[in-house]
DNA sequence: ATGGTAGAGATTCTA
């Protein structure tokens, strides 16, 4: 089963975009994040016709997630636990029952930027929930994938220029620290399962300004983290980086990994 | 040191 993370930057304004990825991938599950529209405004009909069911997260104007699966969606959950005041459109969750149930999280971790200041704050206090949330998923001992744009850059080798995000949100060392902490508790980073050495790269996003792509100036920001459970069923994972050359692309490409599941 | 881009929706914010 091929399940697959996708900051789509605006869903509506990029449906061709993410239509022409689904037909070429053939993902069986995605998590979007930025669809930047409210449920009702979500374009269902184009990801329909490819054969998904469409479950959706959103908000007006900014953030929103969602999860296409060919597969039935079941227990879908929306929110983040830990905060009943929190109204920004950041989590989903779903199980997917392929010959094996996984459980699915899509998460959109806040920006945090700039820091310090509330926006910082709020994506420490959401990091620190999501940590809680994540040891009651591995209590489950059931194959669990938290997937999605965390936000983070976990290590220097993951910037081409490190040096220029050291005051930035995504790389203070809080942020790292954070998604250290739960990686400890015992989740596995999919990519680093296959490209574990001290090399560059690789990047999952590019920002449009400056010619960031052109100068492969990138940092890896999207995550796959794997439960033990999940882990042991890994047979393959990959970064749609060439999704970034296209026609109006996302400044995110997909992140995906096939499971035997 | 600055500005460079993009989406949503309102004349600015978020990233």
């Amino acid at each position: 089963m091929k399940i697959a993370t996708f900051n789509i930057n605006g869903v509506r304004a990029r449906i061709e975009t993410l239509t022409g990825w689904l037909s070429e991938a053939e993902p069986d599950v995605v998590v979007l994040q930025e669809i930047k529209c409210q449920d009702e405004g979500f374009p269902r009909e184009p990801i329909a016709d490819l054969g998904y069911n469409i479950e959706t997260h959103g908000q007006k104007g900014f953030n929103g997630v969602a999860i296409l699966s060919k597969l039935p969606l079941e227990d879908v959950t929306r929110g983040l636990p830990g905060d009943d005041t929190d109204e920004q459109a950041r989590y989903i969750e779903a199980t997917v029952v392929g010959h094996r149930a996984l459980r699915v999280a899509g998460l959109y971790l806040p920006n945090g930027n700039p820091q310090p200041g509330p926006k910082f704050d709020y994506k420490l206090a959401w990091m620190q929930r999501l940590h809680d949330h994540a040891r009651q998923l591995l209590a489950t001992e059931m194959p669990v994938l938290m997937m999605g744009d965390y936000n983070v850059i976990p290590e220097a080798r993951d910037a081409a220029r490190p040096e220029k995000w050291l005051d930035d949100a995504l790389f203070r060392p809080e942020s790292r620290a954070a998604f250290r902490r739960i990686l400890h508790q015992g989740w596995i980073e999919a990519v680093r399962l296959r490209d574990a050495d001290g090399s560059r790269g690789p990047f999952t996003f590019w920002d449009y300004q400056a010619g960031a792509w052109q100068r492969d100036d990138g940092i890896r920001i999207d995550h796959v983290l794997l439960s033990p459970q999940a882990a042991d069923l890994l047979i393959d994972l990959g970064i749609d980086r060439d999704e970034r050359a296209k026609d109006k692309p996302s400044d995110h490409v997909p992140v995906w990994v096939d499971l035997d599941a």
